[in-house]
DNA sequence: ACGTTGACCTATA
DNA sequence: GTATAGGCCAACG
């Protein structure tokens, strides 16, 4: 495993409940800025790896759940944020502003 | 080895 | 404001 993804496993594990962030903000936090599209396949090789990795706290810069059809049901990344206070609503997080955590300001 | 695809982002028009 | 184009780099067929 590559130190990237090895590292972009950490920072979502950092993520706190409640809160979500960007693939363009892990990209950028970790140095590899434009190439978001790793990050994005680094969530999906998180479903392999043997620790618990929140992919549902990451979604796109619009907010958007543009990955609950890679879990296991459409709805479970809903659901999952839901569960943790995330407000989800037409696949968007309401108030997505408001629950943004950013790497870049919270690690780094 | 080559072409296509992809859980994205930024920049132009 | 939406629409389209380009770039990024790894995985798959």
């Amino acid at each position: 495993m590559s130190d990237f993804y090895q590292d972009v496993f950490e920072v979502v594990r950092q993520i706190p409940a409640g809160k979500v962030t960007s693939y363009g903000a892990i990209a950028r936090y970790l140095g590899s800025a434009g190439s978001s599209r790793m990050v994005g396949w680094a969530m999906n090789l998180s479903h392999h790896q043997p620790v618990y990795v929140p992919a549902h706290r990451v979604v796109n810069r619009n907010g958007l759940l543009t990955g609950k059809i890679h879990f296991g049901s459409p709805c479970q990344m809903q659901e999952l944020l839901e569960n943790e206070g995330v407000v989800i609503k037409d696949d968007c997080v309401v108030n997505f502003q408001g629950v943004f955590w950013d790497p870049m300001a919270e690690l780094g």
